[in-house]
DNA sequence: TCTGGGGTCCTAGGACCC
DNA sequence: TCTGGGGTCCTAGGACCC
């Protein structure tokens, strides 16, 4: 049976998010801010056409925002996450199996009912239903590969005579498309790739689909090699319904100001574990191993600002999910890798080598009674948070949190009770 | 002065073993 | 003085994604 897939994408995700609640936006060009209100992260259409860019720090377009009265937003990743999961539900009760790709994507593996439906309009049903009931519009790709449902996508989003569906399973029309767009557009191919395949004479999509997948193999990589598979129709890359389990958890963030004392650092990394094993313990996991890293910024000039960047990981004994085992390595790694006379800009942990909780041996020498101890204290404190965040914690992140990160533009919460609540200063 | 955060996969090279 | 070859495991780094 030949596949098919549809990739399923929200339009101006975060921004869109923040125009439903406030119909007073509705034309006005808007933009949401990284964490730290430091960059672009998303344009509402009018804003693109102002030609602002993706991941341009803000300070550099501040004359641009005030004159053409662009509405700001900090990041309001709840409203986001709850505004994704409604799109995604919508989704699984159209399509037989869906791949929640990122918060603003999905993969559809339309291969079963591709030849009962007519896939064009189907692709219309989908945007008419997302859009009706939930207020966020969509644009869907349609492809025998994921990798051309991408590209497929890309045109629905760029051509809007094509109504937002581009459906692309005829072998024509995948040429014509391809030979219409530069080989940057492919996903998979990013900067690097795209200066080292210019430089061999490959410049368009269809210039990389027509490549020996042979020299592509010997000069760059499998991966490469399975994209120009996919460009050629042949699906390599299958549809992950069910979602892997995690290798690693990494928390870190950006510094509102500048750090300097260790003491600070300290609670600064003590606030990152609280985090990284909260959601360890979510994804029902134990983690073994720990490493910390901090470093200056690498945007300042360096001969008034020097710059350092250091990492240091360690393995515990046992996996655990205790956050205490883990702020007591995490502290001693951290005086390892401090330096003394350096303006920190971020710093971060990421735990590592996972076990499913259960699986691991025991320590012959462990009390089963106090590793059950353990978790029935870490689940009653992740209990009681949930209900008042923020609540209870160890003493070692500090209660003041002067390096915290900037969000003073944030709209409320309006779909979720509590989170994410300006801080007050 | 001000430049995000959280992931995955692949490969090369070193350590170690026989 | 001479100083193999092959396998495995681990880690760091580079590339990509949103």
């Amino acid at each position: 049976m030949s596949r098919v897939f549809a990739l399923v994408d929200c339009n101006n995700f975060y921004a869109s998010c923040e125009k439903l609640f406030r119909p007073d936006l509705a034309n006005r060009a808007v933009v949401v801010l990284s964490n730290n209100d430091g960059c672009v992260v998303a344009r509402s259409k009018e804003a693109k056409a102002m030609g602002i860019k993706m991941g341009v720090p803000v300070f550099q377009i501040r004359e641009l925002l005030e004159k053409n009265n662009v509405v700001a937003f900090s990041s309001n990743y709840a409203l986001y996450a709850d505004m994704s999961a409604r799109v995604m539900r919508t989704l699984e009760e159209m399509a037989p199996a869906v791949e929640v790709y990122s918060i603003d994507e999905a993969f559809l593996d339309l291969s079963g009912v591709a030849s009962a439906v007519n896939l064009t309009e189907f692709g219309h049903q989908i945007r008419q239903r997302v859009q009706q009931w939930i207020g966020i519009s969509v644009c869907v790709g349609i492809a025998p590969t994921k990798t051309l449902a991408k590209l497929a996508n890309h045109g629905a989003k760029s051509w809007p005579k094509t109504g937002g569906v581009v459906d692309l399973t005829s072998k024509e029309r995948q040429r014509k498309l391809m030979a219409l767009l530069p080989v940057n557009e492919v996903w998979g191919i990013g900067a690097r790739l795209t200066k080292r395949l210019e430089e061999m004479g490959i410049h368009t999509v269809l210039d990389l689909a027509d490549a020996p997948t042979k020299l592509i193999r010997q000069q760059f990589s499998v991966v490469v090699e399975r994209t120009v598979m996919e460009l050629n129709g042949e699906s390599c890359i299958e549809l992950e319904d069910i979602p892997p389990t995690k290798k690693e958890i990494v928390s870190s963030r950006a510094f509102g100001e500048r750090v300097s004392e260790l003491a600070a650092m300290h609670e600064a990394v003590s606030e990152y574990v609280h985090r990284a094993c909260k959601k360890l313990r979510q994804e029902r996991c134990q983690a073994k191993r720990i490493s910390v890293f901090l470093r200056t910024s690498p945007f300042s000039d360096h001969h008034l600002d020097p710059y350092y960047s250091n990492s240091r990981s360690a393995e515990l004994s046992y996996p655990s999910d205790d956050t205490r085992d883990f702020l007591h390595v995490a502290s001693k790694l951290l005086d390892a890798i401090w330096k003394d006379g350096f303006r920190y800009a971020k710093a971060g942990v990421m735990l590592s080598d996972f076990y499913a909780n259960g699986v691991c041996q025991q320590d012959l020498f462990a009390k089963s009674d106090t590793v059950r101890g353990n978790s029935v204290l870490m689940g009653l404190m992740d209990q009681i948070n949930e209900q008042m965040p923020n609540s209870l914690y160890f003493a070692s992140k500090g209660t003041k949190q002067s390096w915290g990160m900037k969000r003073e533009l944030l709209s409320p919460a309006f779909t979720t009770s509590w989170n994410a609540l300006p801080k007050v200063r």
